[in-house]
DNA sequence: AATGAATGAGGATTCATTCAT
DNA sequence: CATGAATGAATCCTCATTCAT
C-alpha cells in the first residue's frame, strides 16, 4: 500500500478535550506553579509552562489568575498560611520532655512540610522577596514569627521545668529555623544537579542538629542517649 | 580544579595602555552584576542596568562578556574561585584549641565573606543553580567541599586531641555551614525587607551558633566558659 | 435595494412560542451593540461587554449573530435600512411652502433620527467604512442617495414654484446634509467629553443653519421672517 | 543547468540594512501613525504596521514611543497645536470686505490644512475622543476654540463694518466649521469607498457653502454675485 | 574601544470563538 | 436554548544582542 505522503505516523492530531473543572482548576495551578516557580524561579517560568504543566491552555490560566504576579503571590499565600498554626495548636497540647518535643516536632514538621512540595516556598521567599516586599512582611507574620515563637516556647517550657539550661532563646530558635530553612533549599537547589551519594540526608541531617543542640542545652546530657537512634 | 564550562579563561590580557579604566572594566561589570543578580535575581535583571550601574554603557557589557549567561558564569566564579584554598591554608596553620579554631574561623569567615557582597553569590546559587546545573557541581567543588573538609578537619582534630567528642563530622559540618548559608541568605533576602529590629544580628546568631555546638561537643563542658565574650 | 453583504435575511423567523424574550433577544443585542459600538468603537468594544449589556452571556450572542463582523453588520442594516424611505413618502405628500418644508423637514428628521440612539450609527459609519467597505456602498444607497434625493426634491420643488432662486442642487443638498451629520457626530463624540455650556444645542443649530438657508434662498428675503420662532 | 533546489529566487534574504536616524524617526512614525489610525482606527491598527509603514521594526517604535496610546496622543498632539495660530495671526491682518475674507478664508485653510494628511486628525479625534477624554479637552481648545474664535472675529467684523447682517455669531460659526470638519471626514471616510463621480468636490463644496452662507449674510446681496463662478 | 540606535525573537495578556454541561 | 469554562491566535511590549557610527 504505497503511498505518496510523508511520515505516515501523523494519524490525526487529537483535539485534547475541554474538560470543564472549574473548581479543580485553580488548585491544579497554583501547584503547577509552585513547583515550577521553584524549579526555575519566578523570572524565568514562562506563564505558558504553568499552565500546560497543569494540562490547560494559557488562556486558562489567566481565567483565574489575572497576572503573572498575582499567580505568584497566590501561591505563596496558597503554601503559607494557616499551615503553621495548626502544628502550633499541636504542640501546645503535647506531654513529654521538651527533648523529646523538640525531636517530635522537628521530624514531624520535616514530614507534613519539609518532605513536600510546600517546602520549596522558602526557596521562592528567599529568591523573590525583594522583588515582592509586601510577601517579605507577610511571610515574616505568617511563618517565621509563628516558628519562632513556638520554638521559643518549647524553650522557654524546657527551662521552666528545669530540663534546660537557660539561653538567648530568639538566637537559639533562629538556629533551629536556619538549619531547617537550609535543608529545605538544598533540597530544590543544589541537591537535584548533584549526585545521590553527594546528598545531604533530611532525615539524618535533622537528627545530628537536635542531637547536638539538645547535647548543649540539657541539663543532664545523659538524656540525650535516651534518644531514640534514628 | 574544575571549572565553570564556557569560555575558558583567556590567558592574562596584555597591559600595554596606562588607561586604568580599560583595565578596571570586567571588575565593575562583575560587582555590578553580583550586586543586581543578588537583589533582583538573574532573569529578573537586564543586562543595561549592569552596564549602567558599572556606568558604562549597554554595548561595552557585551564587549567584556559573550552573553548575558557568561556574565553569569563569570560573577560566580569571580565571587568563588580560591577565596577558600587560601582560608583553609591558614587554618591548617593555627595553633590552639580546637574550640577557638572553630570560633575563630567563623568568626573570620564572615569577616571576609559574609558581611562583603560576595557572600550574596549564595542566595544566587541557590536561586539558580537548576538553570545553570553545571554551577551547582562547581560550587559543590570549589565551595561545599572546601568549607566541609576545613570543618571536618577542624572537628577531627579536636576529637584527636581529646577536645571533642566524637560525632558524625559530615553532618556535623553540614549544621554549621548551613547556618552560615542560611545567615548569608537572610541577609540578602528577608533581612533587607525587614524593620532593623526584626532583623538577625549576624554576630550574635554565629555566636550563639558556635556556643550551642560547643556545647555540645566539648568533652570539658566549662571549656565553653573560656570562650571569649563577644 | 441593496443590501450589505453576508448572511441573507432569513426568512422571517416561525414565532411558535409565548416567551417574549426569545422572540426580543436580537434586538436587545442589536441595541446594546450599537450602544457600545458608537461609544467606544467597533474594535475597542468587546463581544462580552455587549452580551453583558444585553443582560445575556456571552455565548448567547454567538448564538444569534455568528462573528462579531456580521454583528456589526447588522447593527448597521438595522439602524439603516427603510428608515428614510417612510419620511421620504411623508414628504412627498406635504402641502405648503418649500421653505417650510426644510425647516419642518428638518426638525422632523432631527426627532426621528437625530435625537435617538440611531444617529449614533453616523459616527459608526465614518470611523468604520474603510474597514468595512461593503458597507459603505450600503449606505451611500440606503442613506444619502435618499436623503440627498429628498432634499434635491424639495429644493428643486421650491424652484419650480418660484419661491427659492435656483441653485447648484448636489452641492446645495450636500450642504445640509453635512450639517445634519456633523450634528450627529457631535451629539457621539466630542459633546459627551465637554462641559454643558460648552456643547452645541442641536435645535439652534438646526434653526440657525436653515435660516441661513433660507436666507440666501429664498427670492422673498423677509419669507424668513415667517419662520415660526423655534 | 539542473537544480535540485526548489525555487531558485530566493537568493539571500537581504538583512535590511539598519539605518542610524534618530532625529527623523519620531517624524516618520507619527506620519505613519496618522494614515493607519485616520484609514483603519486606532484600536484596528497593530504597532507593527505603523513601525513597518515608518520603514522600521517593531523594537524601534517603542524606543520612540513608551506605548501605543502615547503615540496617539503624540500623533494628535502633532497634527493639532499650533496649526491654527498661524493661520489666525494671518487672517488678522487681511484687508479687504469680510465677504472676500471668508471665501479666501477658508479656500486657504483647505489647502493647507484639509487637503493633507493632517485633516485625517478630525475623523481622528471624532473616532477616539470618547476612548480618550483628555483629547476631546485638548482639541476643544487647540482647534475648535481657535476656529470658532476666527471666524466669530470675521463676522463681526463684516457686522461692524455695515457687511453682514447681525446673526448668532456662535451658531452661524458652527454651521461653517460643521461644513468643513464633515468635508474632511468624508474625505478620510466614505470618499475613498465610493466611484469618483459619487464623490464631493471639496473646492465646489466650499464655494458652494460660502456661497450660501454670503447670499443669507451679506446686506448687499448683489456683493455675492462678485464672488468668482468657481 | 565605546556608544546607543536598531532589531526581532520571546513572553504576558486579551478576546473572539467553541463546546461541554 | 443558554451558559460560561476553555481555547489559542493575535497583539502589545520587553530585552538580549547586533552593528553603524
Amino acid at each position: 500500500m504505497p503511498s505518496l505522503a510523508g511520515t505516515p505516523a501523523e494519524a490525526a492530531p487529537v483535539p485534547p478535550k475541554r474538560e470543564r473543572r472549574k473548581e479543580a482548576r485553580p488548585g491544579e495551578l497554583l501547584a503547577a506553579a509552585l513547583e515550577l516557580f521553584v524549579e526555575k524561579g519566578f523570572a524565568a517560568t514562562r506563564s505558558e509552562e504553568v499552565a500546560a504543566r497543569a494540562g490547560v491552555s494559557k488562556g486558562t490560566l489567566f481565567l483565574y489568575f489575572p497576572t503573572k504576579d498575582e499567580l505568584f503571590k497566590a501561591v505563596v499565600r496558597e503554601n503559607v498560611s494557616g499551615r503553621f498554626r495548626e502544628l502550633n495548636q499541636e504542640f501546645r497540647q503535647f506531654e513529654g520532655s521538651s527533648a523529646d518535643m523538640l525531636r517530635t516536632g522537628l521530624r514531624l514538621w520535616w514530614e507534613r512540610v519539609g518532605a513536600t512540595q510546600a517546602s520549596g516556598i522558602s526557596k521562592l521567599i528567599m529568591s523573590e522577596a525583594r522583588n515582592f516586599p509586601e510577601l517579605a512582611d507577610f511571610c515574616q507574620h505568617e511563618v517565621i514569627q509563628p516558628c519562632q515563637e513556638l520554638i521559643c516556647w518549647i524553650l522557654q517550657r524546657g527551662i521552666d521545668r528545669g530540663e534546660f539550661r537557660p539561653v538567648d532563646l530568639r538566637y537559639a530558635a533562629a538556629n533551629t529555623i536556619g538549619a531547617m530553612v537550609f535543608l529545605m533549599m538544598m533540597k530544590h537547589s543544589l541537591a537535584p544537579c548533584l549526585p545521590h551519594d553527594q546528598r545531604l540526608d533530611p532525615q539524618r541531617f535533622i537528627a545530628a542538629h537536635v542531637d547536638t543542640l539538645l547535647q548543649g542545652l540539657c541539663v543532664r546530657p545523659h538524656g540525650v542517649n535516651d534518644a531514640p537512634a534514628s
